[in-house]
RNA sequence: GGGAGUUUAGCUCAGCUGGUUCAGAGCAUCUGCCUUACAAGCAGAGGGUCGGGGGUUCGAAUCCCUCAACUCCCACCA
């Protein structure tokens, strides 16, 4: 295949998309490999594509990409989340649209809608994630309520169940108004809020006048306040013990009672008590044996029970109310006052703690286990940081509330009996067996039982996710999930550390007696230039698709992988893509090159030009080859340590470093023909095998360009394609190639200065003479003849104070040059500034040297190296030295 | 109120368990160049008292203490 003239990345990027699919290259089935699996974190199925998703993906693309290229059966899980509260909200607000109120359906009804839109709307982030590029296992697809799925979660549900670790009952939870369900503690998110601190007087009851102020933030839940509550060492409420007091408007006797839990400095010292609405209120009323008014509707509207406010909103009651105390005269004060308030992660709605009837599991016993495992590493986070956070959050653990008052979910497989009780099972069938069993009677009838109305949290059928996307939860023993369990890496976010992962790890040890993972990398946020969080209201947040539109899939990954390291945030800047698209371009343009030289000489597979063509390698090119060989192999060894370390971002700056600067500026430099003439099959061969291998290199990072030019450099089969290819292991590098053609390079530079100060173009030829020492790369002679366009080089030992001079390292190069243009004092002023710096490092060597405690003390190593540089150092200084005095 | 983290060039970040005059990289900036792969480029250059202060050490960006700023997580104070 020949390459098009120009780097086009959307030309080229769709097509070997299609290709990859339609080759099955991504698809995976268990075999004599070692397997390299990861599991998506599953996006919601109504999202959309992110920031913060190309990110997250990229990194695992590049992560599944390369051991894909290492000889690992590599396996990429994808698939979406029906995230219960978010999309049920999408629906009922889609309904609404239509006149449909949710109330108005059915169970059934509702769910139709839902599918109906999930099958419409669903899924466009997957199809978003194959323009970035991403190599999932599409066959594998999976959706947490397909069948199999929702099966798995129930019969877990049932399991935990006889187990005795999940229950019922009344507790405080957290109640969101706008989906009207429950939360768990991880979806409320607590804020700040700028709000008001009320004073209420609370008339003494049989009293002259006399009353005791409580403060308050919440005005409106005084119609459910059946106390006031106040620290029993507190001497100014003393007095008031066994009196009663008025609930001002609601006119409620209520009595006082004493409590340490009452801090006596903060507010008035005087508490309101509504059992209902608050979770340390509760917690007193239960102990007082108090009874609990819940004066709100789940929609968080007042209800009747009052008779007052009937049917309104919550904080509408409470400016009103605010306004009737004050009318009243039952209002002290009002001052500003910043309090935090729970919202809900999903709605935003502000959180109501709410009594009601849940579902819960006993986390204690199932947190044991996955705490052990990331503390003891066998579980490794990166970075590491996430570890106290996660130990902090398991040793605390709090029972995980799974019940939602919602329809769109796997509904709780609990049956409830007429007369009373209920029985868990996984199918109707099974429920009516033990519902008989229960309760002695052998003609209740299926109709009999009432299922519970609730469905499960989102999360108890993603916890399962490593397991249950392989079938382990039904068929344990499949040879899939013996295959792939338990999976390599995850990548994810660490907003969703307790969510999501360490349920992940709790159900891993719970189902397979195996941690679920090797290594959970944890990205950061993906925020603006400025730093602030991308959001929809501050449109800040560039749309991926466009900027892969723009800059391609190539440039946009590029972009990312730069700037991320595990947990740091990253600050999104176009500037990065465009980087990223330059980079494709510079591939492009080198292959370009070395397709040139090929086509130069060879014609529909035949030499044109055999004479030329087979000729003898130069030596030059030979050198360069021997010298980019050692180059290559230590890139690639830097780049498996980064990936073992999870240094995404310094293992592609190494490969980017090493194909611009190593590669293009100067292997191809020195092979590079000179003008007019054409180049020797030995270099071309070799050219064309170091460029595939880097495009190996790069191909998990920057994909599609990479597969574009793999068909380009030779003839190749249908399946013949980079994204399977395997990258020849890593041989040792020589150091001594490296430091010597290093050497080489700095004269080269040096060269190249010179002829800038004296204006000497590169096409006139320089002499250059050397004072031959250990330092004198004399095996690299010929590169540097043609890097530097010298005419010859010679060894001497007499210099003539005329040359031209700079020195490398130690060793002194001269460059016979006329007096035109040579500026004597600049060059004096140069050295002496050079001497002067070389001498203060002397200096501080022989200073250290001199040191018996450091050289009693330090390793020997250390010291050897301080000796190596005093001679370095003495060598040079002498060096100086005598180009000054010839100078002066 | 607890806990963790961050602070190094204009920007984004590397600098591992103290040891090259160690102060780095990429980008950006500046100066030359349209040199027949690439101006999405080439050749160069400048730029930081490593947040402040104190200490340990022969030696500190690196270890300790302290102060400051920022970020995140957790927590039932009305």
């Amino acid at each position: 295949m020949k390459s098009q003239e120009k780097y086009t990345p959307s030309a080229i990027e769709g097509k070997w998309y299609e290709e990859w699919i339609a080759k099955g290259l991504f698809h995976s089935e268990p075999d004599e490999r070692q397997p390299y699996t990861i599991v998506i974190p599953p996006p919601n199925v109504t999202g959309i594509l992110h920031m913060g998703h190309i990110l997250n993906n990229t990194l695992q693309d590049v992560l599944v990409r390369r051991a894909r290229m290492t000889g690992k059966n590599a396996c990429w899980v994808p698939g979406t989340d029906h995230a219960s509260i978010a999309t049920e909200a999408k629906v009922v607000a889609r309904l609404a649209e239509q006149g449909i109120s949710k109330n108005d359906l059915t169970r059934e009804e509702f769910l139709e809608h839902a599918w109906r839109w999930k099958e419409e709307h669903g899924g466009i982030i997957l199809k978003q994630l194959r323009r970035l590029g991403a190599s999932c296992d599409w066959e594998r697809t999976k959706f947490t309520m397909d069948a199999d799925m929702s099966e798995s979660v129930i019969k877990v549900f049932v399991d935990l169940f006889n187990k005795g670790l999940i229950y019922r009952g009344v507790r405080m939870v957290n109640w969101d108004p706008a989906a009207q369900t429950a939360l768990s503690d991880e979806e409320v998110i607590h804020r700040e809020q700028q709000g008001k601190l009320y004073y209420l007087k609370y008339m003494v009851e049989g009293g002259n006048g006399e009353f005791l102020t409580v403060a308050t933030t919440r005005p409106e839940t005084i119609l459910g306040d059946v106390a006031v509550c106040v620290n029993p060492g507190d001497p100014r409420y003393a007095a008031l013990k066994g009196r009663r007091v008025i609930v001002p408007l609601v006119g409620r006797s209520v009595p006082v009672i004493y409590d340490d839990y009452v801090d006596i400095e903060f507010g008035t010292g005087a508490l309101k008590i509504t059992p209902a609405h608050d979770v340390n209120d509760y917690v007193i009323g239960e102990r007082f044996g108090l009874e609990v008014i819940d004066i709100f509707n789940p929609d968080g509207t007042i209800n009747d029970k009052v008779g007052m406010y009937v049917g309104e909103d919550r904080f509408a009651v409470r400016e009103k109310i605010a306004k009737e105390l004050e009318a009243a005269g039952l209002m002290q004060k009002v001052e500003d006052y910043v309090n935090k308030v729970g919202f809900s992660e999903r709605t935003g709605a502000a959180i109501e703690p709410r009594l009601s009837m849940q579902w819960f599991v006993r986390m204690t016993s199932l947190a044991e286990p996955a705490l052990r495992a990331v503390m003891d590493e066998m579980i490794r986070f990166v970075p590491a940081k996430y570890k106290n956070t996660y130990n902090h959050w398991m040793t605390g653990i709090k029972d995980w509330c799974i019940s939602r008052q919602l329809w769109w979910g796997q509904r709780i497989p609990a049956y409830f009996i007429p007369g009373g009780g209920y029985v868990v099972a996984e199918t109707p069938a099974e429920a009516l067996e033990l519902a008989r069993a229960k309760c002695g009677d052998s003609d209740l009838q299926l109709a009999d039982l009432r299922q519970d109305e609730d469905v499960l949290d989102t999360w108890f059928s993603s916890w399962l996710w490593p397991i249950s996307v392989f079938d382990g939860v039904r068929n344990p023993d499949n040879a899939d999930i013996k295959y792939y369990y338990p999976t390599n890496d995850l990548v994810t976010g660490p907003d969703i550390i307790f969510f999501w992962v360490a349920r992940m790890i709790m159900s891993g040890y719970e189902y397979r007696g195996e941690r679920p993972f090797g290594a959970v990398y944890f990205t950061g946020i993906v925020r603006d230039k400025q730093g602030r969080k991308m959001s929809k209201q501050l449109g800040n947040s560039p749309d991926p698709i466009e900027l892969i539109e723009k800059y391609g899939a190539d440039g946009v990954r590029m972009g990312m992988m730069l700037s991320t390291s595990a947990g740091n945030d990253i600050m999104f800047d176009e500037a990065m893509c465009e980087q990223g698209r330059n980079f494709g371009n510079k591939i492009w343009n080198a292959w370009r090159l070395v397709e040139s030289w090929r086509d130069s000489i060879i014609e529909n597979g035949k030499l044109k030009i055999e004479n030329e063509a087979n000729a003898e390698q130069p030596e030059h090119s030979r050198l360069a080859g021997e010298w980019f060989e050692a180059a290559l192999s230590r890139a690639q060894a830097e780049i498996e340590a980064d990936f073992a370390e999870y240094r995404i971002s310094d293992a592609l700056m190494t490969a980017y470093k090493l194909f611009w600067d190593d590669f293009s500026g100067w292997y191809l430099e020195i092979v590079k023909p000179a003008y007019g003439g054409v180049i020797d099959t030995a270099t071309l061969e070799q050219a064309v095998g170091f460029f595939e291998r880097l495009l190996q290199m790069l191909h998990p990072f920057i994909p599609f360009v990479t597969e574009e030019l793999w068909h380009c450099t030779r003839e190749r089969s249908a399946e013949d394609c980079i994204t399977v290819s395997q990258m020849v292991a890593s041989e040792p590098a020589s150091a001594e190639v490296l430091a010597r053609f290093d050497l080489m390079r700095e004269a080269v530079t040096a060269l190249r200065a010179l002829r800038r100060t004296r204006n000497i173009p590169m096409r006139e030829a320089l002499e250059l003479k050397v004072v031959v020492d250990e330092n004198y790369p004399a095996e690299f002679v010929p590169v540097l003849e043609k890097m530097a366009g010298l005419s010859s080089v010679e060894a001497v030992s007499d210099k003539d104070p005329a040359w031209e001079a700079f020195i490398v390292k130690t060793t002194q190069y001269y460059v016979p040059l006329g007096d035109v243009g040579f500026d004597r004092d600049a060059e004096i002023a140069k050295l002496r500034e050079e001497l002067e710096y070389q001498e203060g490092f002397l200096a501080s060597v022989m200073k250290k040297l001199g040191n018996e405690r450091f050289v009693a003390s330090a390793p020997p190593a250390v010291v050897a190296g301080e000796q190596a540089k005093r001679s370095d150092a003495e060598a040079r200084i002498a060096a100086l030295n005598e180009r000054l005095d010839s100078l002066q």
